[in-house]
Formats: structure tokens, sequence, C-alpha cells
DNA sequence: GCGCCGTCCGAACGGATGTTCGCGGCAACG
DNA sequence: CGTTGCCGCGAACATCCGTTCGGACGGCGC
């Protein structure tokens, strides 16, 4: 593989951050200025270089055509998740449908299509409370969850408690007739209850710790 | 709130199609031929429009200079975390140090901050094996640990055994003197060995099911 | 009608920007 | 030394592109 000179490397930095913060690629002459080149000619010269290497594509003739290509400027597809509400406190959540469900967000929570691979109608809840701390879910946490209305023993599922008139977030058992949900924290009891008392609101997928 | 006329929901729209293609903003030339405007000038105006109500972000005077803001176009960042092989195979896993494990990276793995946040030098590994299926991770996930070398009873850790010769993903528990390794799938019984045996290499954070 | 306002139109201006061309330094090589 | 290839320099050129200006159209209130 052709190698990259000082000069090209430091073009294609220079490229990763200016992009980094305006999210518009630079002009020849920003990158000229940003990485002190005398001439904007010594630019092109180098794009061309990085394109044929690789490293980047253009679009001639217009203005910051470039584009990063590569595994550090590969952009994965991002999908906005709708944040409905949060669990585990004491109003209940409506189970979305595949049609109003977004209408009811409060938000949106961009994540990597990973997150939700091969599945539709994902929605978001934010987590109050440390009940399911030794499943890595923490309080402030979000979790993303499929609609459904039944799951299997040991699943985590959102369940609409009617008695308590609330949702929380549990595993969920079923023991001889009865309901068993037992929260992932060694400290606190699980919940006992019978099954026309609970509505399974959604099956955990996956969850993350948001950086606001 | 100021509600969007139809000219303005339309660019909106298509700056988002035009930038999830091009990975760069339009000119204004091109919203106009793209929304089959006559005037440039009209296009100017409803950018301004879209300013003000908080749409967009333009750096005037500058080509291209359009970024979208909102929750649609707020873009998470983007983390690469690296990829360094395949758990519960029969290779060895190095465990990164800060300085040098980037360099043995396979590939990077693009995730939202959130997916690691407040934790640096994770590192990831494709699974392979069905063993952790009640966890949630199945053959072919990718999962996310931060190097350790200890862990609580219950976490999930990547534990290097060393007279098999292999690292596998596993829940571990201390009881009286010796180690067990328990799978998250009930078809399959748990690993006992001795603590001397065993020497961690990670603990899980989250995990994935990529796309490809 | 009259004025006001939001929106759209067409054209022109001028700066921003990609491209090209001739020239020069420098190292490698015969 | 002459040639070749790589890289850099400066200037000129032709577009690209954001901006501005005068004008027009239609709805609305007086």
């Amino acid at each position: 593989m052709t190698n990259l000179s000082p000069r090209q490397q430091q073009i294609l930095e220079f490229l990763r951050a200016f992009i980094e913060e305006h999210d518009y690629p630079p002009s020849i002459r920003d990158i000229q200025e940003g990485c002190g080149i005398s001439s904007t000619s010594v630019v092109d010269y180098n794009l061309r270089k990085l394109e044929e290497k690789g490293y980047i594509r253009r679009d001639r003739e217009i203005s910051r055509g470039i584009e990063l290509l590569g595994a550090r400027g590969r952009r994965p597809r991002i999908i906005e998740v709708p944040l409905l509400g949060t669990i585990a406190a004491g109003q209940p959540i409506p189970v979305p449908t595949s049609d109003r469900w977004a209408a009811d967000a409060e938000d949106y929570v961009p994540v990597t299509e990973d997150m939700v691979r091969g599945r539709t109608n994902v929605f978001a809840l934010r987590v109050r409370g440390k009940s399911m701390i030794e499943d890595l879910i923490d309080d402030g946490d979000i979790v993303f969850l499929e609609p459904t209305r039944h799951a299997d023993d040991g699943d985590r599922v959102a369940v609409w408690l009617k008695d308590r008139g609330e949702v929380t977030l549990k595993r969920i058992y079923r023991e001889n007739g009865r309901i068993r949900l037992q929260p992932a924290n060694s400290t606190m009891e699980p919940i006992y209850t019978t099954p026309d008392n609970v509505e399974i609101q959604g099956r955990f997928i996956s969850s993350i710790r948001p950086s606001d």
C-alpha cells in the first residue's frame, strides 16, 4: 500500500478536524491556510494523490466536494429512536403502534443502527431507579425496547402493573400460576403478582448511558 | 412555535436527503434545482427563515455553509472502538495497553459515545457461539469491554483460561476457593476451575448486533 | 382603493473557489 | 551533466455561489 507523505497526512488530519467542527468540508483555500501551504495548487495536487490512494472522494468542480472515505471517515447510519417517557415512575406508558407512536415522542435518541438491528418500532425510555443495576442498567440510563405483549421467562420487560398504576422494568418469571418480577439488584426483593395484573409493554433490547 | 411553510419543509427535507447522500451540504443552487424553485433568492429567503426558527445554522459568505440543527440533524459524537479479534475462539487476546492497543486493531467499530460513556480504553471483540444468548449476546455480535484485571461476582468478563489456551466470555462467580464461569445459556454447563488458571481480560460493557 | 406583509421572481454583482500552467528546487540515476 | 519524477510555488482563469435589488403577486385589514 502506498504510504502518505507528511503533507498528505497533515491534510487528511485537517480534513477530519474541520468536518468534525463545521459539519461541512473545507474549501481548498481553507486547507491551504489551515495547513500553512503557500499555494492552492499544492493542496489540489495532494488531494488528487489522496483520491488516487482511496482516502477521499472528490466531486470535481464542486466547492467543498470532498468526502472522507475509509474506516475513520465512514459515517455509521444513525437511527432516531423516539424517547417516550420515563420508566419506574408513576405514569403509564402507552405501547406505541406503528403509525402513531412517533407523535408521542418527547425527544429522539440518535444511535447507530447496530443498536436496533433487524427491529422496527423500537422505542426508548429513560430509567429511574437502580433496580436493574446488576444488568448494567443504572439510574438515568436509556433503555431500548421493542413493543410486544409476551415474553419468555428471564426476559427483561417493561410491565404495566394494574394495581399499582405504574410501569416498571424487571426480569419476568412465571412460577406455578403467578408472576415473579425480579429486579437485578440483590438488595431488592422481587415482586409477586398474578398474570391478570400485569401487562407487558415491551421487551428489553439494549441500553446506553446518555452523555448529557 | 412558529410553523414551517410547505416550501420550508420541502427545503429542510431536501437538505437532509442531500447531506445523507453526499456527506456535504448543498449549495443554494443545488437546493433551487432540487426543489424546483425558480430563483436563488427564494432559497436564500427561506433559508433565512429556517435559520430564524432554529432549524439550521448558516455560515454566511461561505459556500455550502449550512448545518442542520435540531433533533433530526444533531449528529451524535462517534467513537471508533478498535475491534481486536474474536472471543470464544482458540486465540489469546492481548489485553490492550493505553499506548499500543490501537495498533492491534483489525478494524474499528463506530458507535455513539453513549455506548462507552465515561470510559476510556474500551475495546471490542466479535463473539462466536451462543453461550451468552440469555444475556442478549448472540453469535456474531460485537461486545465492548473495558480492560480490567478484577471483577465482582456476577460480572460478565472475558477470561483467559490458561489450561485451554483460549478466551471466553462468561459470568464469573467465586465459590469457596474455586471459580465458576457461568454461561447465560440454560443448555450449557458452567466451567469450574481454579483462580490461578484464569486471567481476567476485560469486563463487559455493552453489545451490538452489527449490520454487515 | 390603499397600504402592509409574506412570498416569489429574475437579474446582476462580487467574492469564493476549483483548476490550470509555467517555473523551480531536489534527490535518484545513468 | 542531463534526465526523470516528486513536490512545491505563484499567478491567472473560469466557474461556482452567496448576496442584493427592484419588482410582482396575492391575502388581509382599514
